[in-house]
DNA sequence: CGTGAGATTGACTATATTCAACCCTAGTGG
DNA sequence: CCACTAGGGTTGAATATAGTCAATCTCACG
């Protein structure tokens, strides 16, 4: 996948213009985003921010996909978020995060500098507004996954999150037709899961089994059957409610 | 427990006035909140708010605990949120919510209507810079609760719970000095943990044979190895860090 | 004193983990 | 051009942890 060259380009021409943190913005409020972004790309597996680093900026990711993840003292990690294209790092009134935030594919982000942006925030109802929103929707997500990790099965959870890949990946039209990435390797999807890569391979090979998916290849798969994928999922225990 | 009757209290004497969501508010913010404000009582056990009912009003929580959680179709549930005094329920912007509330003990609330209280908080930012602050408060402990979810054992689930009382519980001065109240019944306890009822009464048995707590009857305990309760949380390897 | 909800404990089981071997495949260098 | 390598992925066998089912206990309350 080759990452679009971003220098220069104007908020008007942005991928992420209707859905991220600047989505409110009129012609004039972006007009003083627009002075002060400026982008940073982070390779697969960058770090882009660590736990308790004193936030320099914030961000919108652009381009690729980011997670959010906090790690016990003996190495156990777990995923507590995913960032994908129009989503925000870093938050008002904060000056360091508590969890790491590293580049899962290749990223690209859309910066401001923390203490101007801050103030912007303050006089600008639009950004205000919907920076609160986008922390309710990731605080609905975060309930969702509370409830994937405390009580699904192994295999409900890779349902879900396949499940989840499907409606939130905005499939882009390059793309083979129907062919979904799945942009994480095994080990990352376990640690977002709450399992071990090991469980993560053998539900994926039990779903694609059942023919509920086929892989094209390790990294791109097709769904074959909606209303099975649905089902396993465990949200619905009744398959006339699906779809 | 006798619940004080707050009708005809002022928000000045109220318990939460300076942690709630009018935490910011000068004198005259208060007048407008006081003006608006009714208080509502339910009994331990209550259904506060159904999943996907209209919003009538939002709240601030004054006195009692309340459990926020989700269920699947097959009748699991996972606690995804515990409110204390001075929580607040309900979200600007969102007319329903995506999870029941209950009442986990007898609870009163110092509730707004709606429409008004959205009014409100759009002309005073002190109010919306709390209600933010108090979204990202949440958000940071959900993905707390979500390292646990997926990678503590029984063991530091449990641990990591009595620590979280311990610290979340400003302990009344009418309570016994060192007895902390357990608010919830063990089956609760288990939906908030992702564990089962019976794992629970084991891992509270075994932290007790370990002499780590101790039980003075089923709903009030009293820490007795501080740095071993810390231990067994998981968060800290090295017992130097701890305290 | 009897009742029933909640809690504890035990025996057995199921699910996911651990440990380990082996398999792809893309990239590298001879 | 092919062989080699290394990182990621798959699969199998044994194990451990928490879940299930069931009996018993405790205690607050009528």
């Amino acid at each position: 996948m080759t990452m679009p060259v971003l220098e220069g380009v104007t908020c008007n021409e942005c991928p992420i213009r209707h859905r991220a943190v600047c989505a409110r913005c009129d012609d004039d409020e972006l007009g003083k985003l627009e002075g002060m972004k400026t982008y940073r790309s982070y390779k697969a597996g960058d770090v882009i921010l660590w736990r308790g680093e004193p936030l320099e900026f914030v961000a919108s990711l652009v381009y690729g996909v980011a997670s959010l993840s906090k790690t016990l003292e003996d190495g156990r990690t777990q995923m507590v978020g995913l960032l994908l294209p129009s989503d925000f790092i870093g938050r008002p009134g904060r000056t360091e995060i508590e969890f790491d935030v590293t580049a899962t594919s290749d990223v690209t982000l859309c910066c401001f500098d923390r203490a101007p942006f801050e103030a912007l925030v303050n006089d600008t109802p639009h950004v205000a507004q919907r920076l609160m929103e986008l922390a309710l929707d990731e605080l609905d997500a975060a309930r969702d996954w509370m409830l994937l990790l405390g009580r699904k099965t192994a295999q409900e959870k890779i349902a879900t999150f396949i499940d989840m890949l499907v409606r939130r990946s905005h499939s882009e039209p390059s793309e083979v037709p129907g062919a979904i990435p799945l942009p994480m390797t095994r080990d990352q999807i376990a640690n977002y899961l709450g399992l071990t890569l090991e469980t993560v391979s053998r539900q994926f090979s039990a779903l694609k089994k059942r023919g509920v998916i086929d892989f094209t290849d390790r990294h791109h798969f097709q769904i074959i059957d909606n209303e099975g994928l649905r089902l396993a999922t465990g949200d619905d225990s009744d398959p006339a409610l699906a779809g």
